[in-house]
DNA sequence: GTTGAAGTATGATCGGCGTCGAAGTATCGG
DNA sequence: CCGATACTTCGACGCCGATCATACTTCAAC
């Protein structure tokens, strides 16, 4: 039986540009706890982080939807490094479309 | 048959105190189309709106629904006029609870 | 190559929330 | 007292999204 190999697929995930971005979409995304816990930690930390490099209470691939939905909203930038998938916020973009609200959010979760 | 009449309940509503709102309900509230809609609406309006001067695209019961979510996460306040029930934003406590958060979701929403 | 690590895809389940209609309550105007 | 108006309450229903387990893919190290 022939290797039936497919091509191998492109692992770059797509990025909304700023103009794209929904209030819908961002409110749908941050109003997950996980998501939200998820957007803080990011932002607590001084580089991009891994996404198996969060603690969170859910499987892997519940992890791989959340990493979705938040990159789909224009919250977080996704690339590979190695086998590894890192993951920043994108700041200046939502700040673009939004200003304001990524902060408003980020101190908002911080308190309590 | 004697007169059944009970008490006259009491109408007026609880709202929590600012000390109380939660981020979570906060969003869970603003994440809903309607209760947005209303939210911005609200902050357009000059003075406090009855709940029927909304035009929304939902049923009466629905819309009482909603202004419960509104005010159970301290987003508005409530009393009645008559047999109006009148509503208004509660941005000082908001901007004590969450500095920034509701301009920035107004004019996130505002924005597209 | 093989093996292991890191994520992704898929399908199923399950609970919660928004919605409605119908019936109930409160207040106001004759 | 009698509507009429303005909301509320109560069930029921339907859908969407968070979750999981399983199987699969991709890359790195040896």
């Amino acid at each position: 039986m022939p290797a039936v190999r497919t091509e191998p697929q492109d692992r770059s995930p797509e990025h909304p540009a700023p103009e794209a971005f929904t209030l819908q979409q961002i409110l749908d995304a941050v109003v997950d706890p996980v998501r939200r816990s998820i957007v803080c930690q990011l932002s607590a930390a001084p580089s991009p982080k891994s996404c198996g490099s969060f603690d969170l209470p859910v499987g892997r691939s519940t992890l791989t939807h959340h990493f979705r939905v938040l990159r789909e909203a224009g919250l977080i930038r996704q690339y590979y490094a190695g086998t590894s998938r890192m993951n920043e916020l994108r700041r200046e973009d939502m700040e673009e479309a939004f200003p304001g609200l990524l902060d408003a959010l980020v101190t908002a979760a911080a308190r309590r």
